[in-house]
DNA sequence: AGACTAAACGGACTATGGTCCGTTTATTAT
DNA sequence: ATAATAAACGGACCATAGTCCGTTTAGTCT
């Protein structure tokens, strides 16, 4: 198996994939690069509590953490990497919990109840982070490209093959996934009312009759 | 059933659910509107043909059909609105294939076989038209607001009670959609190169799954 | 024909993401 | 301490979607 897991995050105990990958750690961040991320980061979190994720624009972004544009756009390289930076945390404790932590979401129990909790648990974070989520995914390359997807859908596939899955894991993964989209879920949350028990259910019995049907 | 059919469409003989909804036809439109539509119509196409979708941005399109931005904008409303104009026509006639074509997509095929004629059809349709299709996902309000979506929505949900399906057929058939998202099915060809066979065969056994383990 | 009106027009204007490149600075080597 | 250098900085600049509103015009009514 590929080596997915590194060294290094500050931002978890555990090991974790980030939602978008840190310069190499070879060369030290500058002092300076330091304390404008400080300040960059600190100013999108107040920028987003006070006026909705909306309302971060870069170029308000800059001028509250008192930077140039340049040195926003250096740092993250585009909106959708902020808001990915910004859910880097969340992303690493969702990951540990998935992958280390206690069944069934961890491992221990059968591949279907991991399974099921890791929609149950993916459509509480989707619902949970909405907005930051959702500005996360128009990542200029396509939000295939995120890291952490890779990991998720890998799990997923892992997960289908130990439950002996016969067709063919890794597209069928990428369906399951797909039912799992943060601009699905939350359009059903919110244009359509549709409560979060109930998409979890709809998850439970998909991701069943997946398996079953072997 | 809600009736989801109207007469009245010039682009196919058969009615159908138009992809952007033209205003309603109360009032005859004018001359002048009529021929600046005609001719944006034209340029937007050569522009596509000369450049690409992305080389169609509407400044260049009102510059190259002689009329204004706010014309553009007036008659399209955004720029997404304008690609899904433009697939108007193939989308109308998909519609009709498994509308009222011949089985196994059109009625008469027992309704496991319709659904996945149905997905193979989509995965054609979506990878014959790639990039207009992509650029046309970018409605302002979200993917999910497009009338024809909901039609494709309600053909899956109706031929999953078909065929017994006994759990939340209206977000089953959420999900199965879901497992053709345009930019899932391009990003799996292009960048992938998987081939659309490959995806139609996962896509059949996606839906016998969910069909048979009843 | 002439006036009237609602619709259509057009292009300047705004908002925003993203790029470029000349300037400044933290760090390191001597 | 000084010089050298690679990295970081900053803000003017660009491209593009979308809005606004004063002006023009097709169609109609008398």
């Amino acid at each position: 198996m590929v080596r997915l897991l590194f060294p290094g995050s500050k931002l978890n105990p555990v090991t974790s994939i980030p939602l978008r990958p840190e310069p190499a750690p070879a060369a030290a961040e500058r002092s300076d690069a330091a304390r404008n991320r400080e300040r960059l980061l600190l100013a999108a979190k107040e920028l987003i509590a006070d006026c909705g994720t909306a309302g971060l624009t870069m170029d308000r972004l800059a001028e509250r953490a008192g930077v140039g544009k340049g040195t926003v756009f250096r740092r993250f390289g585009s909106r959708a990497g902020l808001m990915l930076t910004l859910l880097n945390d969340s992303e690493a404790a969702f990951q540990a919990r998935f992958m280390f932590g206690p069944p069934p979401l961890g491992p221990g129990a059968p591949g279907l109840d991991r399974l099921t909790a890791f929609g149950a648990e993916r459509i509480a974070y989707v619902v949970e982070f909405g907005d930051l989520v959702l500005a996360a995914e128009n990542a200029s390359r396509g939000r295939f490209e995120v890291p952490a997807a890779a990991l998720w859908l890998r799990h997923i596939e892992v997960l289908l093959r130990e439950e002996g899955f016969d067709g063919d894991p890794w597209l069928m993964a990428g369906s399951l996934s797909a039912a799992l989209d943060p601009e699905r879920l939350l359009d059903l949350v919110r244009r359509h009312g549709v409560p979060p028990e109930r998409l979890v259910d709809s998850w439970r019995d998909l991701v069943t009759r997946v398996v079953r049907a072997a």
